[in-house]
DNA sequence: TTATTTTCTGTGGTATACCACATACCTAGA
DNA sequence: TCTAGGTATGTGGTATACCACAGAAAATAA
């Protein structure tokens, strides 16, 4: 065999500020962003010099990175990861809801009997978690069914939409899951999504899409009274 | 009086970057991207000698701008201004719909009688270019009053996720309201639409609203076959 | 004439040097 | 001791030079 028949191309148009973009993402998701003691600050010559690259892919790197509003980028003054407060925080909640109820409207529709079983299937293997207050396991089965509601809608545009809100939607789960007995409730209201979207039921499946992700609305602005304060700690600046 | 009484902020912070990202955006909005002889063709440099600036901040408002799906960068082709196929400007359409309808069931919560009857105003001001057929105006006002409903929220995280599909939507609504009598089944819908809100009715707001974006998707999937084949005429590269 | 190779030109990608400004520290004068 | 003012350092912002690759054009071989 000629060398090379088997060769693909270098992963076709590697950049490296598209790496570093993705991995600047992946290292702000495993951050523990809202600890007080966490350093927010980025440096661009650190990372540059750790990565060793130059400064301007990770700028590239970092603007797309303030368009997503994971960084605020002050000039001469540094860039920060930034945390939201609980009224942002509060907001993507309610964005998250609107997306995610519309997607299992569609579902309804799109999705086939088949996927939908294998949803079911999977929320009850992992519903066991949620008994057994397995909360790190059960937190991340919990946001996988939510992903999964954004696929089954066939809508491409909802999940990336929502991606965006992701990342910190991670962080305020698994936040919340461990407060009170809300994981148990959670797998109760998972089923009876997965009900819903069985019988086909568009308005009451959208329904309790979203009343399920308001109920996190509702503890949310109940509970978290001192984030805002956390969340303003550095960030007040331009 | 002191020197400096009244002196503000040097425009606190201003950035070639930023000024180049707003202005590139504005530009790519009043461009007819959608016509066949449209040069999607974005230079750096071209774009910095233009503008009298170096490509380092050029490029780095391009980053954003991919960021927000409005450019392609193809590396060592170039950097394309983005058409949309038919099937994303349909999602955009369901996505929309999830925002505005979820901004609607908000509003019946928070908006006051006063900020909803200026709006029953304002549509009824305007609702006279509908019957004119004055397409033109009457488009930019419906435009304003989906996003005075978004406003009305009170959660601006809707508003802004709406406003990077904004772009397309104008472009979108202008070109479906000349067809057919849209334009003043649109005034029907949106009478109705407020009187859901004055009577807070939060299902029927949010319904209302849905269907009446929902019916923009409905005529574009029945009636634009041929923007398909157009959309992926030169992006088509991956 | 046709097919192949070579060269040239233009593109975005990257590295580097330098700038203006913010900040903290230092120093001289009160 | 305390307070201006100056100075040193570090930050992101910008300009520039050069690179690798794609694609077209030109030159060459069949």
């Amino acid at each position: 065999m000629a060398i090379g028949a088997k060769l693909r191309p270098i992963s076709e148009s590697f950049t490296l500020k598209d790496h570093t973009f993705k991995l600047l993402r992946a290292a702000i998701l495993e951050m523990d962003i809202y600890s007080p003691d966490t350093d927010l600050r980025l440096d661009e010559r650190k990372l540059a010099e750790s990565l060793g690259i130059s400064r301007t892919p990770i700028r590239e790197a970092l603007a797309r990175l303030a368009q997503e509003e994971l960084v605020h980028i002050v000039p001469r003054k540094g860039v920060f990861v930034c945390r939201k407060t609980r009224e942002e925080i509060l907001e993507m909640v309610v964005t998250w809801a609107a997306l995610e109820s519309m997607a299992a409207r569609l579902a309804t529709v799109y999705a086939s009997d088949s996927d939908l079983l294998a949803l079911r299937k999977f929320a009850m293997q992992h519903s066991s978690d949620a008994v057994r207050a397995d909360i790190e396991e059960y937190s991340d089965a919990n946001i996988k069914f939510h992903q999964k509601i954004l696929e089954l809608s066939g809508c491409s545009l909802l999940g990336s939409t929502a991606e965006g809100l992701f990342i910190h939607m991670q962080a305020i789960r698994r936040r919340a899951m461990g407060e009170g007995d809300r994981a148990l409730k959670s797998v109760v209201d998972h089923m009876e999504i997965i009900e819903a979207l069985l019988a086909r039921d568009a308005d009451l499946a959208a329904d309790r899409v979203r009343e399920h992700t308001m109920r996190l609305h509702v503890h949310i602005s109940k509970t978290w009274v001192r984030l805002e304060t956390i969340g303003s700690l550095k960030i007040a600046v331009g």
